[in-house]
DNA sequence: GTGGTCTAGACCACC
DNA sequence: GTGGTCTAGACCACA
């Protein structure tokens, strides 16, 4: 689990945390049963206070893809593709997506090119393998991470 | 211009205003030209101080959307699909678009079923539609030159 | 960061306040990565409102000169002679280029004082001068893309 | 006289009237004696308030660069180049130039094109022949005038 | 502690 | 009438 952070971004770093491992979900590099470091080791490691990884975990729990135990610590609860979106879940989104997507269409990003980079996201996601099959993946991942967060 | 807000949500009222113009013009309700009401008058519209519309229509020129004076008040200064995405925003853009389909994704939503959504989205902006005839129109694209702001 | 501003000048404080970063930032006094002082010390000092700074700050972060977070407050994100000028903007510098070099034209100063004017500006920002040793350095000349022409 | 405004700029009226005149006188275009229109000649001309003229007028009298009275109208008073510049007047041009060359060298202009620019500008204005002698003039008129003064 | 948001009231510049 | 500027005070989110 590399997780860079840009530490002068606008993007609150709890919200970044939280960021990078929705998309390491989605990608499929942490599955259910996963587990992540715990919120002391990951705040040392990325030199931060643990309370604000704490905040990342609980947000991430609250969106149902973390477990968190003393036991286990934290454990990743959800695998990509899995299960049907919580109630409420798929309206707020696309909500979200209209206004990003407007946003590219009003800065005179054309619709079919729009439209290529949502395939090419989501191409990047459909195929991670993170380590079970050979894994035969055309273009996994996209470079550039960053200040995520459609806010 | 109807435009309603959610005075509970997290996303400031400023910007909630932001997203609405934005999305009319990606949808084409506003094109180049169109006016917007005073600060004064939609702010007792909306219910809410003067300075907070003030903040929207600052933001969304200095994202090249809008030209504000005290003559001709507020107009709308790009089309869709009009000019260049100014340097630096595809990228910004992109990232950003990464975790909101990351997020649906982790969530349950399968890839296809996304990508619906998108192409969904993206033909409701395709239509012309202020309110003349349905017009079949595919995509606009004009050429034309720009002068962004990557913010 | 010594900042002296001028009450009773026609052009706002904010703006006087933007202007002394722009041509700190030219002069190589401040570089990518220093702090400003916060909104609310910087207002304390200079005996202004804090939100006026803000709105200083605000402009400059628009302008890609500053960026701004709770955790480090401002820092300075561009060097002098650093990336490309965004699209558009040689354009309309030109523009008040011309109207500035007319009034002096136009009041009795001749081409040739004129251009020495400009010479001896820009060459006091080719120093690059924070404090350190006198350093003879004739021009720094970054990698800096084109943009050339004469029109 | 052509005299084009951009009546959506954020620089007022009056003040692009102003700038314009400017611009003429140090082209050459106007010399010392040429007429202006009147005030509420100019006005309908341009689609506006004659008070706004007046105004234009008024500023640019206040510059010395024009004489008022009832019987011959509005008339030039300087030629380019002719008379010192006024006391004061150096100093606070310098100011704003050194604002307008820092905005340029913060986005990334490098220094030599800074200067060309200038000189390019300066050389447009050294060779105007207004239609006394035949004119060998090279490249006597810019085009594109638009929104122009430094603020 | 930082910056950000929202409210509020005053005055000014422009047309 | 319009937008713009400045002041002021309150509260919140982040670290």
């Amino acid at each position: 689990m590399i997780l860079s952070l840009d530490p002068h971004s606008e993007v609150p770093i709890y919200q970044q945390i939280r960021d990078r491992v929705v998309e390491a979900v989605a990608a499929g590099e942490l599955v259910a049963g996963s587990p992540l470091p715990s919120t002391r080791q990951l705040a040392t490691d990325l030199g931060i206070n643990f309370h604000t990884v704490n905040k990342s975990y609980d947000l991430l729990r609250s969106e149902g893809l973390l477990v968190l135990n003393r036991r286990s610590g934290a454990l990743v609860q959800r695998d990509p593709g899995t299960g049907p979106p919580a109630a409420g879940f798929t309206e707020q989104w696309r909500t979200r997506l209209r206004t990003l997507l407007a946003e590219a269409v009003a800065q005179g990003v054309d619709g079919p090119a729009a439209l290529d980079a949502c395939a090419a996201t989501l191409a990047s996601f459909a195929l991670p393998a993170p380590l079970a099959p050979p894994a035969q993946s055309a273009q996994p991942a996209q470079s550039a991470p960053a200040q995520g967060e459609t806010r």
